[in-house]
DNA sequence: CTGCATCCTAGAAGATACTG
DNA sequence: CAGTATCTTCTAGGATGCAG
């Protein structure tokens, strides 16, 4: 089930969206109450990603308990996010991913990509 | 950057391959030299897998240095695999990532109905 | 402002068959 | 034994446009 949480993480937008919504809860010293992000201002704090993935990896965090929504009905719209204090418990993975990145991840030949590595060496025998 | 270590974690068979590998690493009292896995065994280790699939990821994984490979020219055909150091070094991410799976997994309701089959691969805690 | 609906493409991954 | 080679299906993700 350690695959269920990568599948989690995983999604190409879900760790800038966590993380931003991290920094928002870190930079404001909100005592009883988590300050929350409107949909436009994660928008604007992840410029590249498109409203249709925004909202769909928000959903999806939501259903996973890590991002908590609230909509104030009224015009214009506002809709609200936050990280939960279950998102937030994400922080030491994250850090630990991130602290391995930082020291081997230069030296990651892209994974993915097809090109045909020459330098394999045929060790025969 | 910590999305290029993702990547290559997130890819389905990634974590079992690992996992099997390092699990042999670790069985073995081998002092100078890895006890490595042949293609068969690491194939038989992990059932559900497909061979075409096993090779992918092999690869990527050794592109990306975290597998180690050598061939002998032989009949019949013998290809060992083993993991780098590079490769252990992840052991402590794949750890946190299981420790969190496993306290908050059970909680995880399902955020892409990606239904998990290869549950029965994952006894490595 | 928020976010759903629709169409689209690239890549992930499975099944199966074949080869040195 | 250790792979390639196809063929097929499925989904992530981008580009719109529309609606409450």
């Amino acid at each position: 089930m350690i695959c269920a949480t990568l599948d989690l993480i995983a999604n190409k937008w879900a760790v800038p969206i966590i993380l931003t919504l991290a920094r928002a809860r870190a930079a404001s010293p909100a005592p009883n109450g988590v300050p929350p992000l409107r949909f436009s201002e994660l928008s604007r704090a992840i410029p590249l990603i498109t409203q249709k993935e925004l909202t769909k990896q928000l959903r999806a965090l939501e259903t996973a308990g890590l991002v908590g929504r609230r909509v104030h009905a009224a015009v214009p719209p506002k809709v609200e996010y936050w990280l939960t204090d279950l998102g937030l418990s994400l922080r030491p993975v994250l850090d630990e991913l991130g602290k391995w990145a930082a020291k081997n991840g230069p030296r990651l030949a892209r994974p993915n990509s097809k090109q045909a590595d020459s330098a394999r060496q045929e060790a025969a025998e």
